[in-house]
Parts: structure tokens; sequence; C-alpha cells
DNA sequence: TAGTGTGAAATCTTTCACAGCA
DNA sequence: TGCTGTGAAAGATTTCACACTA
């Protein structure tokens, strides 16, 4: 791997800045500033200068970057070049929502597999995909090339699943359930509606005049 | 308000700490440490405890916290002793899944309305509410008392709709969108698939041996 | 001249380590 | 004795400010 290891901090708003100028490009905007990414983010230019240094240095200083080309540095970098195969367990409204969501960023992330336990659920399409019990995880996993794992069951079994998924060789996982999973080597990103609220909930406490 | 300015790292773990909690207490555990509590959230014990001295000081030394009164004590910091009304923007199938998705984090959370602009999703039921058409919004939610927006809309329109959020009043959104809105004065929280599977990809990247 | 790249400062967050108390 | 509460150290992140250069 040529790349230097990137702040986590950084890596977190790579996808943001690649977004902004995906639709920079689609503007017709073949050059961009540091200035104009940030606004476009919501962040500070020196900030984004930082975070774009970690790649490498591709500016052009007076000028600013070529967004196509800064495009693509970031899609290396966050290792956007090849396809990744992702299953999603748990096809109740949550999972059957997020599998029907074909436009996962740049097409690079394809769903291959959908699994329930619920015997109603099984043999359902959603798309051109079939769900299919748990029992075929391990089997289906090994045959395609499945890197990634989403968890959209209920709370009380995401833990199992995550095992499950973590005995498949599946080393990342997106977890919707509200419970924290533990892991052995897996990296995990935890995805939850009344987490996000309660944050919510916080900030407007104090701001009410 | 009582309460002083808890760190933003802080603030986003409380509610981990109060599910922890809540489910610790379904276990019969009337007493807990900052070490039993820091292990179900896959923290560390003194971070734990400096994010709880936040609170104010409620544990005992050399026995630890009680689980029902630092659960409270959690609920009053985070504003959770209210009730929220939220309203959800784009009833697609994230929309519809959001919407049908009861159990909100101790149901403070109460979903009051759902808006789409689609001749054909107005009028549609979710559980007991109807689908409204936005023009609606304004009224509902100077009538009913809203303050939470989510935004489950196609990212076209989603800076648009925080506009119009922000313009009822609303100062909190969720946005599901992949686009970063930019708004006055609204606080946001971004959740977006497509991110966290290309946060999920680079830490893929270097992984593979 | 306009805008990058980056050391250094400021700020925020995490972790350590231990005094203090039930 | 066991576990909290917290200063202080370590580490990470953000921001500043400016040398540099196309």
């Amino acid at each position: 791997m040529k790349s230097v290891t990137i702040p986590p901090a950084s890596v977190a708003r790579l996808p943001l800045y690649l977004y902004a100028l995906e639709t920079l490009q689609s503007e017709g905007m073949g050059t961009i500033s540091s200035e104009i990414l940030a606004n476009r983010v919501n962040v500070n230019a020196a900030k984004v200068r930082k975070d774009l240094s970690f790649l490498g240095t591709h500016g052009v200083r007076g000028v600013g970057y070529d967004s196509a080309v800064l495009g693509q540095e970031i899609r290396e970098a966050l290792g956007l070049t090849r396809d990744f195969g992702v299953v999603i367990v748990g096809i109740g409204n949550l999972g059957a929502a997020l599998a029907s969501y074909d436009s996962f960023g740049a097409a690079r992330f394809h769903i291959v597999g959908l699994y329930d336990t619920n015997p109603e659920k099984i043999g359902t399409r959603i798309g051109d995909l079939e769900v299919r019990h748990l029992r075929h995880l391990a089997a289906d996993v090994a045959e395609h090339d499945v890197e990634i794992g989403i968890i959209t069951t209920p709370t009380a079994v995401a833990q199992e699943v995550a095992q499950q998924l973590e005995d498949c060789g599946i080393r990342s996982i997106l977890n919707f359930a509200q419970t924290v999973l533990h892991t052995e080597n897996a990296a995990v990103r935890r995805v939850d509606l009344s987490t996000e609220l309660q944050i919510l909930g916080y900030y407007l406490r104090s701001d009410r005049g």
C-alpha cells in the first residue's frame, strides 16, 4: 500500500470532499480552491488543505486543485478503485429500504446478499436479490467476495449476527442496531437513529430562549 | 438551565451509556462500576468517569453508581425529560422505514408528521399518520410543537427542504441525504450510508494481508 | 497575485495515575 | 479494600499565519 496513514478525522471527511468535487465537476468547475470546497462541506479552508495534504500535494499554488484529479486522488486514498461486496442481515423495514437504495457512492459497493431468519421473509425479492436464510451466510460469503456486512436486525440478535459475520471472515460492519457491538477484529461503524435524536435533543436544551 | 456545557465528544456518548444502563438495569444490576459500563460501551473506564463527572458526581467511592439514578441524571442532562415532536420529510423507502420505527429511545421522540410532494404518496398511511403535502408543513409545525426535522428526500431537494424546516422555526435537523446542508441556525446531524461505507472501505484497504 | 502547503499555536479529547472516601 | 473523581500528561485535531510559487 503506497499511502501513508490518514488520521481518522480526515478519513471521515474525504467522502464529503469527494461528493462535493463530483458535484462541482458536474457544474463545470474544473479548477477549485480549498475555500470553495470548504464552503461546500461546511468546514474551514485550512482544514481542507491539511486533509488533502495527507494524500500528497496535488494543488497548484495561486490556482487551486483540478477537481477531476483531486477526485481521483481521494478515490485512491479511500480504496474506491475496486468493488466491494456487501450483505445485509435483517430485512425489516430498514434493511429493505437500504437494500433498494442502489445509488451507493459511485457504485463501488454492491449488495450481493440479503439475509433474515423469518420464514415469511425468506424467498421474497427486493430488486433482483432474493432474501435467503441466514444459515446460508457463510457459504455465500465464501463464494462471492463479501467484505462488508450491514446489520439491520432487532437489537437483541445484533451481537450474535456480528459474531457470525466475523466468523465468515468479514472485517467491516455497519451496525444500525441500537447496541454497541463487540468484535474481535472487525471495524464497526454504528448508525443509530435514537442516538442521533438524543444528541440533537441535548443541543435543543439550552437553545431555548 | 442548570447544567454546565458538556463537551461534544461526551454528549455523543451519553446516549450509549443510557442505553447500556437501561440494559444493565433490566438484568437486575442496581449498582454498576465505571468498568462495567465501559465494557458495554467499548470505551475506557476513565473516560466513562470523566464523562459522568460533567453531570455532577453521583457515584459512591468504593461502590459504583446506582444505575437508576445515573440513568435519570443522563436523561436530565440530555433533556430527555420532556417530549419532542419530529417530522419526516421525504417518504420514500427510507423515510417510510423510519416512520414505522416506533421505538425511538425511551419514547420521548414522537413522529407527528410525514411529508412528501409526490401526489402518489400523499394520503397514504403509515401507522396512524397520513402522508401530507409538504405545503402543509409550516401550518402543521406551528400547530403541533415540532422541534426536530428528519430529511429523507432525494439529495437534490434536501437543501431546499432544510430551508423550509428552518423557516418553520425548527432548530434541529437529522439529514439522511448525501449532501452537506447549510443552515442559518439549525443544528444538523448527517447520517449517510455511502459515506459510512466509504469510511469502512478505507479501513479495509491496508488490512489486506 | 491568489491560493497552496505546512510548521507552530491553540484547542479539544483521551488516558494515566493516584488521592480520597465509603 | 475497591472504586470514584480529577489534576496533569499525552495525544489528536483544528486553526492560524505565512513562506512560497505558478
